[in-house]
Parts: structure tokens; C-alpha cells; sequence
DNA sequence: GGTGAAAGAGGGCCTAG
DNA sequence: CTAGGCCCTCTTTCACC
């Protein structure tokens, strides 16, 4: 029950709708805009910012999540304030004759602990993992473990990262 | 009133305080994890799925907010639901005399909307910026505008993202 | 598309155990 | 930390513009 909907929050990032293209007016951009800055601001609190009554704002916003333009509210957690005081990017590169199994190694990558954000790639690499770790061994041993371990993988390259900041807003 | 807190939200993110490992129990991780999977789950619904009583809850959350656990709480939307169809990731080097101005053009990056995620690295790139582009034209404008134009740059590589998850959870 | 009223639910803050 | 209660705000639905 309460489970059920912080699961089907997980599985609705994980299976992203093919949402082409959403008419949006600018209430809506205001809208998202709040929702991206601070995603538990009362509805009537953004009913006032965006200058619409509780009621509409609320339609408007249930509007936003059935048609997939909201994705899901997630809470920013401070890696290194648990522990994981260590981020890296991983670059991966497969063999060739691996592409086609791209989809069950990342599916297999992405629920890794440590595995932040997983980036599918078109380019010299084939993807690009954003992990945090508590240490340097604790990065070594997933590197190893997860990937250097597996004959599909061709190579790997690790580059720390100093700071991770997040976009202003998307619109 | 209400844009302060929108504001400090963002601002929070920005100027990540220094916090080293804060103690945290086990009720405090599965609160960590329902709120990274559903930022917008009632406190008393929250507090019956770790097993607490709700005004203990409420506290917990409170806390962890404070201590910087909890960094602020970001509704996800699908780039490609409000015309953003295209994300990539571009790698950029700056020129070796330029690393002293990292910190302003990194901020000054952060700003274009086009910019989704950025990553400062120690390692052969200098960072990493995740973006979203309109169509390809969008995409060119982005990297010839503020990148390549840019003479504090070395070089940039981009590469087109096929697909990009969320990790399950840190914890 | 938009509004406002009204009922119910939930949040936030007590105090006592 | 829990339990219970209280007040008040917010959510959510509804008929209506």
C-alpha cells in the first residue's frame, strides 16, 4: 500500500513513457519550475506563486504527472553525509560483440548501491556510470567486481569527481 | 515568502556545506530510501513504513534536513516531455592556465537551461556537463556558444545519451 | 479552460507516559 | 520514543462560471 507507491515511483524512472512534446503554457513552465526547485512546496503555496487558485493548480499538476512531463519527487541525499565520501564517473566501454546485451548489464549495474546515475551512450564509450563510494577500496573493489571482472567489459576509466552541482532549471 | 524558499532550496545545492559523516540508524537509512523514491510521501505514511510513531518521524526528517543529509527535494522532469528531445554529455578541458578560473565558469555554465548536470573532475577532462538540447541545432549552438568559443578551453567531446537512469538508492 | 466553497485528511505541536 | 489530542492548514472534490 505504501509501499506500492514509492515502488511504482522507482519503476515509473526506470520505464520512462515515450512522452513527445507535451503542450506546455507558461503556468505550466512556473509550475515546474517551482516543483524542480522545491518538490514539497504545498499546492496552495504554488497556487499563490504561479497566481492560479489551489483547485486548478492541483489539476494542473496531476495533468503534469499522468502525462509523464514529471517524472517523480525524489529527495536530494548528501552522498558524502552517509558515509560515501568518494564520487567517481566511470566511463565503460564493451566489447563489440556485447552491445546486444547492453540492456541486462545496465539493468544488473543500476542496482548496485553505489551506482548513482547510469548514462547509455552513443559515442567512443558505451556508457557512463556517476557512483559514490565510502572509500578508495570500496571504488576498487566495485570497479573490479562489477566491472573489470566481466569479460563483456573492454575498458574502464575512472575520473574523480571534485564537485557535483545540479542545473539551474530546465526551463 | 514563498520564492525565498524556492531559493534557498537552490541555493543549498550550490554551496554544499562540508558535512562528514553524520551517525544515522537504520530507521534513519529506510527514511533516506522511501524519500529518495517519493519525496512527497506523508509524514504519517512515512512513519508507518519504518515502523515509527508520526511526530518521531517528523523529527527524523526535520533533522536530516538540518544536518544536510537531506539536501532539498527536486521534482524530476522528463527533458524530452517539455522539448528538450536531446541530452548528451560533454567532456571539456580547459587550458592548463585557465584552472584557476574553473570556479566562475563552472557557475557561469550551471546557469543555460540547457544545462542539466554538472560534474567537476580531477582527471584528463575538467568536468563533465550533462545538457538538454531542443534538436541537434540547439546542441551545436550550446557547445559553439559558451564551450568552443570559449578560449579558457581546450577542447570538448560530445556524445549523445541514449538513455539515462536513476540509481535505485545510495543506501 | 477557470473558480470558490466545503468536507475530510493530514501536518505540526503540545503534554503525559 | 510513543501515544493521544487539538488546532489549523492543506488537499481534494464538486458544482458552477
Amino acid at each position: 500500500m505504501v509501499i506500492k507507491s514509492s515502488t511504482s515511483a522507482v519503476d515509473r524512472a526506470v520505464a520512462p513513457k515515450n512522452v513527445r512534446a507535451v503542450d506546455l503554457d507558461d503556468v505550466d513552465r512556473r509550475i515546474l519550475t517551482a516543483l524542480h526547485a522545491d518538490a514539497r512546496i504545498s499546492n496552495s503555496a504554488l497556487a499563490d506563486l504561479v497566481g492560479i487558485a489551489a483547485s486548478t493548480c492541483h489539476g494542473r499538476v496531476r495533468r503534469l504527472q499522468e502525462v509523464g512531463v514529471i517524472r517523480g519527487f525524489h529527495a536530494d541525499i548528501d552522498p558524502s553525509a552517509i558515509g560515501l565520501s568518494l564520487q567517481a564517473m566511470i566511463s565503460v566501454s564493451l566489447q563489440s560483440n556485447a552491445r546486444g546485451k547492453i540492456e541486462g548489464f545496465i539493468e544488473h549495474i543500476r542496482r548496485r548501491p553505489q551506482v548513482m546515475e547510469v548514462y547509455f551512450l552513443a559515442g567512443a564509450d558505451d556508457f557512463i556510470l556517476h557512483v559514490a563510494a565510502r572509500d578508495t577500496d570500496d571504488l576498487r573493489s566495485f570497479v573490479v567486481q562489477n566491472l573489470n571482472s566481466d569479460s563483456d567489459v573492454a575498458g574502464t576509466q575512472t575520473s574523480l569527481i571534485f564537485e557535483h552541482l545540479r542545473g539551474a532549471s530546465p526551463l
